[in-house]
RNA sequence: GGGCGAUUAGCUCAGUUGGCUAGAGCGCCUGGUUUACACCCAGGUUGUCACAGGUUCGAGUCCUGUAUCGCCCA
């Protein structure tokens, strides 16, 4: 076995094998209760980022642990078309060759597209498999596939047909640079500040001068005004539909309306009613039936309705009008204003708000069953708290713009005959109007939101429409993982495509967890060139140790904060195991060779590891009991912890557990036995380590895939020594199972010996303590002495002694329950006994007094704070007994201690 | 403006229904070429649990308010 793990080349090693064995796949035909996962389909353009890293260990680390347990898994992975950012990206490529998308015309368009997407569509999926990814590939889907178009339009069209689907012209949120509507979800708010103009509106009819003040933070939008409006019961302008307001620039008379959506108190009360240009102002439109007047281009561009300022860019528009309004006079003030101003997720450009025909999804019929699902406990959020935001969004739920002035998507399959202009929707491509036969027909030319296709993720994926074994089978799946920026995008979509098309939910719970940020608190992007590279850390650390890391540091939904340096951890404990696992081997008669692990084909001992092994109860030794009993706990508390969604705290308890309790104490322990004449406990005490690591790495396996499949076959507990044999894998190895009672009642793992232990340990760093506060240097050996508490801990102790001499480095350890030191030398109080280290000669007694004083102190301070508690009344009356009881044998036994060092001190001074 | 989250050691964070002398990792200090591991070992140091009230026998934990930071939605 190599000295130096060598990740990169295991790392690639054993993803192969599991590819080529087909050890990630599964289907309807295998054993097992079906656990489902769908990965939330990356972006085809995408490139992975420390998002998708822990987004895919969550997923990775569920599917891992199922499956060990025996459920039927499978994990289907993907990627979405990404309609606009797709387009983007070739439409730039097409740029650097001089052309646009026109030159070559719809079909060679997409043709192009596709031709990306075979070239570069694949870079995110082959990341996802460095990191380790366990998903069932043969089951990848794409949103543009054949079968994921053919669940679209059936949607498409059943909604339609349902009347769920309308077209209307309606004010959408427009991406001027994109040339496309975007969804409210898609606009994304960013807080700015920007200006609110006050301007005068010249009244007619009134005294010489005489105007009203409107304010807006859009001054080029008054090219479309058509009214002003004010509210109802506002005195100050009952009179002002007398008059007539006349728009600036344009001269047109503007209508004055009194609406209930004018807040009297914001501005002077007088608000510019902009129909074309503003979802409020639209709205009061419709109310009042006012004249909508379109003064853009979509590109952002001003129209001919825009009089003089036609073909002036928006915001070059916006400049003059406000330098031909000074001219006039008609500024009254400028302020500053802090805004939420939408822009393109896409592409960032400034949204503007735009009056146009979009196809809309009626969303209140659907949201209800949503809604009650997770009101009555069908869907699960964790953490819970995520259960308020959909539930906010969802009662508020808004009509879903699904249109978009692209190419790239699924074009919307809505049909108009040109004869007889009956329009309807319909799979495939009609060839004659089924109204009048007529052969002319037209498609609508947008395309569909890509969410559109991703709502349908759970079950197109799985075949849908058509019914296949698998869907019947797999579905409805049970964990989503996914980050909160898609609550609304994606889980509730897809929570209402659930119900709508399969009559259920598509999953059970919703693991929503945090947002990966850097150590600034700033959010990992590539334009602030704070983004850590996924692929750099697994070049650097590994992926074992990228996905043990990020799984230690982030807690339950909350947002991690990364550097390189937090990738250290990881490592470390990678190297740890290995070398754990190298002393063990080499400790192992039947794995004692310097071979490389990776090439053990026949050369290897195969060792029973997940059955229990067959131990002598009466070799068993207390440090024996201690560690297996700890095992146990881990075992229960890891599979308790992951049944939570806690993944760190099952980091937390394997790391604790192997290296801690394991390297630390147990290993370390067992050096004495091995280097020892006891073939029998020797035997024993290698049974031991390796069950323990056996079961330990099985544990690991699903945040550590590879380095635990590494030494699952070098050390020989594979159950086969051919290593390509799934069967063989640590990935298809059980699931650990905690002891029943009997087990651990054989075994002698009682809470007794537990304690006694610990408290060993306790000893032993009161000892080494001693050493270094004396300055006695380690390796010196030095002769110690205990008295102990009780005659237990003296019998114990005299049982132990050897191995507690060995890990003090203690030339010998005498236990004395008679002792009576013959002059002042240096001492500890632990819970087993005191523990003497004699120094003849060399004790500086107000040193010494100094040291044990500041024990003291501690002691009695804890001694305060119990009596504190005790000497209260209400405290032993109304507390739980348990409690109590507990408190006085905190008390007696800190007093034991107090009563102890007070001795020592006396001694010392005598 | 509404909602959510955060505030605990120098740093990054745990602390699950209230019951500890408040923990971990990193850092820092001291010592170490112990035949698994210096990506290591042994030992040590580090806290007005943001602030102010309240509930309770008991509050880091529950309630109210305040402050600061972050996110989401208007």
């Amino acid at each position: 076995m190599e000295k130096n793990y060598d990740t990169h080349r295991i790392e690639d090693k054993w993803y192969q094998t599991w590819m080529a064995t087909g050890a990630f796949h599964s289907d309807h035909t295998q054993a097992g209760e079906p656990y489902c996962v769908m990965i939330p389909p990356p972006n085809v353009t995408g490139i992975l980022h420390m998002g998708h890293a822990l987004n895919i260990s969550i997923q990775d680390i569920l599917v891992r642990w199922r499956r060990m347990e025996g459920r039927n898994v499978i994990w289907v992975p993907g990627t979405d078309h990404a309609g606009i950012a797709t387009q983007n990206v070739v439409e730039r490529a097409l740029k650097k060759e001089g052309k646009t998308r026109d030159d070559l015309g719809r079909d060679a368009f997409i043709e192009r597209v596709w031709q990306w997407r075979e070239e570069y569509g694949g870079t995110i999926v082959r990341q996802l498999k460095k990191l380790g990814a366990s998903c069932d590939w043969e089951r990848e889907r794409f949103t543009m596939d054949e079968g994921l178009s053919d669940s679209v339009s059936e949607v498409f069209v059943r909604l339609y047909e349902k009347g769920l689907i309308y077209r209307g012209n309606r004010i959408i949120n427009w991406c001027p640079r994109c040339h496309t509507a975007l969804s409210d979800e898609e606009s994304e708010h960013q807080d700015s500040v920007g200006k609110l103009y006050h301007l005068r509106y010249p009244v007619r009819g009134g005294a010489e001068g005489e105007h009203v003040v409107v304010a807006t933070t859009r001054p080029e939008t008054l090219l479309g005004d058509t009214a002003v409006a004010v509210h109802p019961e506002d005195e100050r302008y009952a009179d002002l539909n007398q008059k007539a307001i006349i728009l600036p620039i344009l001269d047109r008379e503007l209508r004055v309306i009194h609406d209930d959506y004018v807040d009297p108190k914001f501005g002077t009360g007088i608000v510019k009613v902009t129909p074309a240009h503003d979802p409020n102002d639209f709205d009061m439109g419709q109310r009042h039936d006012l004249e909508q007047i379109n003064v853009m281009n979509g590109d952002g561009s001003m129209n001919e309705a825009a009089g003089p300022y036609a073909g002036m860019d928006r915001f070059a528009c916006r400049k003059q009008i406000l330098v031909d309004l000074e001219a006039r006079g008609l500024i009254e003030k400028i302020d500053e204003h802090h805004h939420a101003v939408g822009h393109c997720y896409r592409c960032d450009t400034v949204v503007e708000p735009r009056l146009s025909p979009q196809w809309f999804v009626n969303m209140k019929p659907l949201a209800e069953p949503a809604l009650a699902a997770v009101q009555n406990g069908d869907i699960t959020f964790v953490p819970a708290r995520w259960t308020k935001v959909y539930m906010e969004w969802m009662e508020n739920i808004r009509d879903w713009c699904i249109s978009r002035q692209i190419w790239w998507g699924h074009r919307i399959p809505v049909f108009t005959c040109t004869a007889c202009q009956h329009e309807w929707a319909a799979k495939g491509r009609p060839e004659v109007c089924p109204t009048c036969g007529a052969g002319e027909v037209t498609q609508d030319e947008d395309v569909l939101d890509t969410w559109f296709s991703s709502w349908l993720w759970p079950f197109s994926t799985l075949g849908w429409p058509e019914q296949k074994p698998d869907l019947a089978h797999f579905y409805p799946t049970h964990d989503l993982v996914t980050a909160s920026e898609i609550i609304f995008f994606w889980v509730a979509r897809m929570i209402m495509a659930g119900y709508e098309f399969m009559d259920g939910v598509p999953f059970d719970t919703v693991y929503i967890h945090g947002t990966v940020r850097d150590d600034a608190g700033k959010k990992m992007s590539k334009s602030l060139g704070n983004a850590l590279d996924p692929l750099d850390v697994i070049k650097d650390f590994s992926a074992d140790a990228l996905r043990f890391s990020l799984i230690m540091l982030t807690a339950t939904g909350q947002d991690v904060y990364i550097s390189k340096e937090k990738f250290e951890l990881g490592r470390n404990f990678g190297t740890k195991i290995w070398n754990a696992a190298r002393f063990i081997r080499m400790q192992s008669p039947s794995l004692a060779d310097d071979s490389d692990a990776t090439d053990t084909d026949g050369e290897v001992e195969q060792r029973d590891v997940v059955g229990l092994p067959v131990l002598d109860t009466a070799l068993l030794t207390a440090d024996d009991r201690h560690i297996l009993g700890k095992l146990d706990e881990a075992v229960q508390q890891c599979s308790a912890a992951l049944g939570k969604y806690r993944f760190n705290d099952a980091a937390h308890v394997i790391y604790e557990f192997l290296w801690h309790q394991y390297c630390d104490w147990y290993l370390e322990y067992a050096k004495s036995t091995l280097n020892g004449d006891d073939p029998a406990r020797r035997d024993q005490v290698l049974t031991i380590m390796h069950y323990a690591l056996g079961t330990a790495l099985r544990l690991l396996h699903p945040i550590m895939p590879f380095l635990t499949e590494e030494l699952w076959h070098a050390m020989g507990y594979s159950t086969t020594t051919d290593t390509e044999d799934p069967a063989g894998f640590i990935m298809k190895a059980p699931w650990p199972q905690p002891l029943d009672d009997a087990q651990r009642a054989a075994w002698g793992l009682d809470a007794a010996t537990i304690e006694y232990v610990e408290n060993k340990h306790e000893l032993i760093r009161l000892g080494r303590t001693l050493r270094a506060d004396f300055g006695v240097v380690p390796n010196k050996p030095i002769d110690y002495i205990v008295k102990p508490h009780d005659a237990a801990a003296a019998g114990h102790l005299e049982e132990d002694r050897a191995s507690v001499a060995a890990l003090l480095k203690a030339e010998t350890l005498s236990v004395d329950a008679d002792f009576a030191p013959p002059e002042a030398m240096p001492s500890s109080v632990g819970h087993l006994g005191t523990l003497y280290m004699p120094l003849a000669g060399l004790l500086d007694v107000e040193a010494e007094t100094k040291r044990l004083g500041g024990q003291l102190e501690k002691v009695v301070k804890g001694i305060d704070q119990i009596e504190r508690k005790l000497g209260n009344t209400e405290f032993v009356t109304r507390a739980p007994e348990a409690v109590v009881t507990q408190q006085r044998e905190n008390q007696k036994a800190l007093m034991e201690k107090r009563d102890k060092i007070e001795r020592l001190m006396e001694t010392i001074k005598g």
